[in-house]
DNA sequence: TCTGGGGTCCTAGGACCC
DNA sequence: TCTGGGGTCCTAGGACCC
């Protein structure tokens, strides 16, 4: 069996786009984020500084560390680029998020040349043309080119020979594989596992023990680069969330009412541009000392209306917040909807086993709200979202970031 | 003057049905 | 009436990924 499978992946993206736009950060420690580290270049990886952490414990790390606000519209650009000059060798690319794709070039190679040399061209037409750096694994499963890119890192190209796989992957740490955590490692660990050959050689029911039957089978078959997974140029989404951090606000109505309806609002927006709905509502109350409680009902008939949805979601917050009557404060607010169906088979469905007149889609009520929030998502359409809809909201702002932000990192419904 | 936002998958217990 | 087993769905929580 060849090595066909390739994994690109563009290095520290949003540190590498600003460094190309603004050459006087180049070779410096620099972050994009505030509050919160967004993205974080290789000069400040050097200092122990990670994506996700507070920007305060960031310049605790590195006093020098330059802070830059983000072209978040610029990513999506240079991310879309550099994923369509990987799209010209194959079809079958799966993008993973904005800065990482999946390929294989099976079918392709009596036109472009063996897997490494398709690998070669790409790195250098995405320095070329777009001007960033960007690391590619090549193997014979997803998980082996996935971890062949990471050892890339950065700027780099690693193809992993079949004859030799084992003897390259088993030499590894155990939390380069897909789905060691911290967690995970730190249990491994305890038995004395560290390395990827380690893992191979555990027996199977002493994996299962320690981390669960799926998890344990999974990471078994991973350790011998068994890996089922094939290049999927399309997967349809199972949910769709917002959240808002809101720093510290008082656990009342006066606060979390508007928070949640701009939450569903968004929401909403999404799932119906896409023609889905959902029948689970989830909600997750944060508290101040960040522990965090969820509650979630699922309907009879699917949901999309920003008004129902908003109102299932108050339910929820009420019900979560009467079982901790000691909590009086509430950091982030979060709604996911998951269960989700296309509108054209949910409107098969008899809508019976709902209480409230209105969150029932057939009713007069729901129909109402089915007609407003056409109106907005058109209007929104026109004349951009902040147009019209259930803003001015006093959103703890201190702790948000951009909105374009949020777009990044949704992903495809 | 600690910790963003968007996702996926798994587990465990209980309800309910056959 | 009681006991038992298997399957499915729902809920809450958690690990992990980008």
């Amino acid at each position: 069996m060849e090595a066909t499978v390739l994994h690109a992946d563009l290095d520290a993206f949003y540190a590498s786009v600003e460094q190309m736009l603004d050459p006087s950060l180049h070779g410096k420690p620099m972050v994009v984020g505030g509050g919160v580290v967004l993205a974080a270049s290789y000069e400040a990886k050097a200092f122990g500084v990670l994506s996700g952490m507070s920007g305060w414990r960031a310049r605790q790390l590195c006093p020098q560390l330059i802070f830059v606000a983000g072209h978040f519209k610029e990513y999506q650009r240079l991310g879309d680029a550099a994923i369509k000059i990987v799209g010209d060798f194959t079809p079958l690319v799966e993008r993973v998020s904005i800065d990482e794709a999946f390929a294989d070039v099976a079918g392709c190679t009596h036109l472009f040349g063996p897997p490494a040399e398709i690998a070669r061209t790409i790195r250098r037409r995405v320095r070329a043309e777009i001007g960033l750096p960007i690391s590619v694994g090549v193997a014979r499963t997803k998980h082996l080119a996935k971890i062949a890119s990471q050892v890339a890192k950065p700027d780099g190209l690693v193809v992993v020979d079949p004859e030799t796989e084992l003897e390259f992957l088993h030499d590894l740490p155990v939390e380069l594989m897909w789905g060691v955590g911290p967690v995970t490692k730190a249990r491994l660990a305890e038995c004395g596992v560290t390395t990827i050959g380690q893992l191979a050689r555990t027996p199977g029911w002493s994996l299962e023990q320690l981390l669960g039957p799926a998890a344990g089978e999974k990471l078994a078959a991973l350790a011998w680069n068994r890996d089922p997974r094939e290049v999927k140029t399309f997967r349809r989404a199972r949910s769709a969330g917002a959240q808002s951090a809101l720093g510290k606000k008082p656990a009342e109505e006066r606060v979390f009412r508007p928070a949640l309806w701009h939450l569903a609002d968004r929401i909403g927006a999404r799932l119906r541009a896409k023609s889905l709905s959902g029948r689970t509502v989830t909600v997750r109350v944060r508290f101040a000392d960040l522990r965090s409680v969820t509650r979630s009902v699922t309907l009879a008939a699917a949901v999309s209306a920003t008004a129902t949805l908003a109102e299932i979601a108050e339910d929820l917050v009420r019900a979560v917040l009467a079982h901790h009557p000691d909590e009086r404060k509430i950091s982030l607010l979060a709604i996911s909807v998951s269960h989700l169906k296309r509108v054209s088979e949910v409107q098969l469905e008899l809508p019976l086993g709902l209480k409230d007149e209105g969150r029932r889609p057939g009713s007069k009520k729901g129909m109402a709200r089915g007609a407003a929030d056409d109106a907005v998502d058109r209007i929104r359409e026109r004349f951009g979202w902040h147009a019209v809809g259930y803003g001015a909201v006093a959103l703890g702002t201190a702790h948000s970031v951009p909105d374009e932000f949020r777009v990044l990192a949704q992903q495809e419904l």
